[in-house]
DNA sequence: GGTTGACCTTGACGTAGCGTCAGGGTCGCA
DNA sequence: TGCGACCCTGACGCTACGTCAAGGTCAACC
């Protein structure tokens, strides 16, 4: 006869599991002998190792007494769900562990290869750090509403960089970050820019400035991220909107055009 | 400005995760509006994207806030560590998967094909199902404490059935466990077998009878497993005592033989 | 025969990451 | 002016045990 502490060895469990099995009437506690410890012969070896198994195989607790007293049938198909059960298990870990690699760097924080390698991009066309964040947020609510077509934007806008103009406005942007000053003439400057791009676009028939869906929210986040990150971002949508163009991640045309604007 | 039923919606939690992000610090509480309601903007929903981002690759909410402030170096020796943690648990269900396909038939239960193919084997020479039931929380016993030497075992458990004593040994004790007497004299045939065996196998220089190692509890499991299923198992080791053998899965040779014995 | 250390007993609280009421107040719309 | 869908706090529930606490027991050693 086992003492508890044997029977856990046995079986390679904590004693504390055995108590626990016991507790939930799911092992039968065993006789005592005469100084009230549990004893427990080979039967309970046994059906703990049966219990084991099938708790170790994530099968819950209290399914695993009704699964061991089921019909060949029954068991089959429970076994069935069980393995179900696994094989989602772990392709949720495989693809959590797929996004974790690529966390490697504080860059790719939860952000995929391919915005990662626009960023490098960025960085090296001299973008300072302190906008890189700002984008890097900006790319996290994007990758989080458009995971797959994340490939095709940032394709999009790599192609987009390819004018220079729309490189001067990273520079811009990127230098006002750096100071203070409040009504920096280069401010003006950048609106001009934003606006001469957002004419052409137009011009050329691209309507969907921006953005894949009609969700307006994702806009309004992106917005609002940047008047987050900087007060003067709110100055540069009043600037744009003199301009004729109303928002900022996504730019809509105002029709009439209403310069000079009416501030609230 | 969001709401927080917005907040998670947008990035796919529910609220009372948000709220628990914010019990526990991770998450910030945000400001509140005029009737007491949390308001969110943008920077809280790129916050709770890296968060769930982190949580769901399994990484502790208590190792997340500092994660998220941590350098390059410490990031990434943390997500090193992650990814040792994701293998480990992905390996740990892959195999509790290949445990629990093998669980298709009651036979197999927590047993390895091998032993599966034994019991067939002897489900076909006319073994009864209630035999088969304590052979087969034998072999469970016995896959738990040599699980690395089953497929040894079960081949030399196949081989040894080429003996028609053996199979005749089976069959009576599978008779016997039929019916109800105690004292029936197929009993005293089963002892003359088991003592024949026992005899040539000490003959040829056989002396590890049943068993790969010199841990005497498997084979004490063993024994009481037969008594707890029957209690004339007893009345069979008495009789192979009187045989010159002791013990019942693993016989040792009595030297002296003390025939007749002294039964206490 | 006393002491020590490893075991056993019950009982109860702690853990992680939320789910789920309960008992309220609020918003927006017909 | 209601109604349903939200929001608030507080608190208990869940899984599968881990981990004390406060005792009793066993075996060995001095």
């Amino acid at each position: 006869m086992l003492t508890i502490g044997q029977l856990a060895a046995y079986t390679d469990v904590t004693v504390r599991t055995v108590r626990h099995y016991h507790q939930i009437g799911l092992l039968p506690e065993p006789g005592r002998d005469a100084s009230g410890y549990r004893r427990y012969g080979a039967g309970a070896v046994v059906a703990l190792i049966k219990i084991r198994t099938l708790a170790h195989a994530g099968v819950p607790l209290s399914q695993i007494g009704r699964l061991l007293e089921a019909d060949e049938q029954d068991f089959a198909a429970a076994i069935r769900q069980i393995d179900d059960r696994l094989r989602g298990e772990i392709e949720r870990l495989r693809s959590s562990r797929e996004q974790v690699t690529r966390l490697a760097s504080g860059d790719s924080l939860v952000l995929p290869a391919e915005v990662v390698g626009y960023l490098d991009r960025l960085r090296k066309l001299g973008v300072s750090e302190r906008m890189l964040e700002g984008e890097r947020d900006g790319w996290i609510l994007i990758s989080a509403r458009w995971p797959d077509r994340i490939q095709e934007i940032v394709t999009w806008k790599i192609a987009e960089l390819e004018d220079p103009r729309l490189v001067r406005l990273y520079l811009i942007l990127s230098e006002l970050l750096k100071i203070d000053g409040d009504d920096d003439p280069r401010l003006e400057e950048a609106a001009d820019i934003m606006a001469e791009l957002a004419d052409e676009a137009y011009a050329a028939g691209h309507t969907d400035f921006g953005g894949p869906d009609d969700d307006p929210l994702p806009f309004d986040l992106l917005d609002s991220l940047a008047d987050e990150a900087d007060p003067r971002a709110e100055r540069l949508r009043v600037l744009l909107r003199e301009r004729g163009w109303n928002g900022w991640t996504r730019l809509e045309r105002l029709d009439p055009p209403d310069r000079p604007p009416n501030q609230p």
